[in-house]
DNA sequence: TCTAACTTTGAAAGCCCTTCCATAGAATTT
DNA sequence: AAATTCTATGGAAGGGCTTTCAAAGTTAGA
């Protein structure tokens, strides 16, 4: 049988209490007793049972993150920036990546399943109201990142402000006539990106052509995906109608597809059409993408601290705070491209404050 | 205060023993009393404590997954499976994606405390004998995916294999003068698809060319990631030498990064040089790679498979399972353009045998 | 009808910690 | 030297569950 603290105290002829308090680093030990007790503890290579001290503790050291696994790039790296603050404080980080809403049911029924976990991030999933109403009622931190909901602290990226810069670079750029090819509108971000664009091409009194304004229709993703872009580049181009000479694309894995489905016409980017998208992952580098850059390594690092306060202060209002995404200029407008410093992770523009 | 057993046990009068019995489907509990029981439970909203249960019953439901997390896209392909297997058998996930060497040693701290995990997957790391030997005194079960040691289960790609096939693929398309992108020689996987590769080149009696035979060199990383595939071959066409008519490139990203450099230079994949590369990653379509594919979703689905596996039976001898990875044409060797279904998950020849 | 054999049940023990409380002993004050 | 305060310590209680054990109740057998 494994070793508990009964073995230490009784090899080091102290009290059970004791043992706990050495390896609790609690003052009130002197410094004899406490050697003792570490060098009997080394002999007999003791470790403190995780789950036993989580139980008397009432803290689990967990975390949980709810994903849709599907869009890769953009969670992955929103979970390096999570990862990186968490080795540091001791937490655990269980990852529930769904990919049905069967799925994610479950997952929110055993993250909230009492004593599991310390904390939950859910990404870019809404959040029904049942479960919001249960997690109030529980008591469990829950942090949204790239969603929102007005109980829950939220981590956003203004996709308005976004689409707007997007939209508003293209026609600095003397293009008109411009098309957007988009996720799916059931997911938040992308119903906001449309809005916003077709509402920047208004403003300066220019008509929004239907036929290339298209959303991703594929019921169960998301259409934050390569395949996306690429069917719903194909589309267009299989109707027999002019061209724009730009696109605003939803995210950068879809302009990939996007590209691909021109390069098959001979369609070249950015000579015959430019193109502007959405997140800068890692790829966007590659693909020499101009685009929105959503700083992802940051907004984990943020989520984890906002974790952490609200565990501290579980009474403060729920608090909202907005990223500004930022224009990278490459070479996918035929803009000129900027000299770009490798692994930056300099912040955007962001504020933090109570709602409303 | 949290309702618990004994809440239930008092509101439906019964005692605790025959709440926990209920909840955990014994049969020796009459259906009315079962029924009032779980009557009280849903009126108070009860919900067992994790941890409580965890130390009780010996077993937390949880396993961990240290991964090397900068060369994503394979891993996070594994990983869809290993979640996949996951929910179904009600276990929770605790992803630890390693920068460093310190961070892994924190790790493997982590995930062998007493009563944290019930067993651990370690994917594509060399597993330090100080702590082979530690999980072995310790008796948790350890799974290697993508590496190897004597001790433990092991899933394993035939690297050897693989890079003859590949090697002997552009040898069949009529090459003759072939140079090889290696990830970091550090990495076990990298090792041997380049011993395979020069001696599948030796037994016909060709030469190997130091100049166009380049790994990695990068301290931290293992090489496998589009950088080190980009600024290899930058480095092989800085220097004025012939270059070779085709390269084998040992992962698909490093590919993507040298087809890349290539395209900087005008030279054309496959018209100039043809490429071959490893993996199969979902990318690999869309840039139309020639590769051998490792079934990442399967080898996912395996190593749950092998740890449920060792849970019940600790006693059995370690096993090792090799996957033969499978050839996938596509056009970058300008071979014909085979049709992939979209979505296939199917077997490559495997074979799972108790080691000798 | 009485005994034997089951079945169902309540409650204690155990899982391994942390924390609180009481006590013994040391240190300080008067 | 006596009284007071402090400090270090042992050990019980408590965290919420599972499991074992013994007792109570039920059914069946003779």
């Amino acid at each position: 049988m494994a070793v508990t603290i009964y073995d230490i105290a009784r090899e080091a002829k102290v009290g059970i209490g004791t043992v706990s308090r050495v390896f609790n680093d609690s003052p009130k030990v002197t410094i004899e007793t406490r050697e003792r007790v570490v060098r009997v503890a080394k002999r007999l290579n003791y470790q403190p049972h995780a789950f036993a001290q989580a139980l008397a503790r009432k803290r689990t050291n967990t975390f949980s993150a709810i994903i849709p696994f599907f869009t890769n790039y953009f969670f992955i790296q929103i979970l390096q920036g999570v990862q990186e603050s968490l080795i540091s404080i001791g937490y655990d980080l269980i990852i529930h990546g769904t990919n049905s809403q069967e799925q994610l049911d479950e997952y929110f029924a055993r993250s909230m399943r009492k004593g599991r976990v310390d904390g939950i991030l859910l990404f870019s999933l809404g959040l029904p109201q049942r479960f919001a109403d249960e997690f109030i009622q529980k008591d469990i931190p829950l942090i949204l990142v790239d969603t929102f909901h007005p109980s829950f602290d939220s981590i956003r990226v203004n996709n308005v402000e976004g689409a707007r810069t997007a939209t508003e670079y293209l026609l600095s750029l003397g293009h008109s006539d411009i098309g957007m090819i988009n996720a799916n509108i059931s997911s938040v971000p992308a119903k906001e990106r449309l809005m916003s664009f077709k509402e920047t091409l208004q403003q300066k009194n220019l008509s929004v052509r239907n036929d290339i304004v298209v959303s991703s229709m594929s019921g169960k993703q998301d259409g934050f995906n390569r395949d996306a872009g690429y069917y719903s580049m194909k589309e267009i181009l299989s109707q027999k109608i002019k061209l724009p000479s730009a696109f605003f694309v939803s995210s950068d894995i879809q302009a990939i597809g996007v590209m691909d489905a021109l390069a098959e016409k001979s369609i070249r980017v950015p000579e015959d059409i430019a193109i502007v998208s959405f997140d800068d992952i890692e790829l966007a580098n590659h693909f020499g993408l101009t685009t929105m850059r959503q700083p992802m390594f940051d907004m984990g690092i943020m989520a984890i601290e906002k974790l952490i306060e609200r565990l501290k202060n579980p009474n403060v209002p729920p608090t909202l705070t907005t990223i500004l995404p930022k224009l990278i200029v490459r070479k996918s407008c035929g803009g000129q491209q900027l000299d770009k410093p490798k692994l930056e992770h300099n912040f955007p523009l962001y504020s933090s404050e109570p709602q409303i």
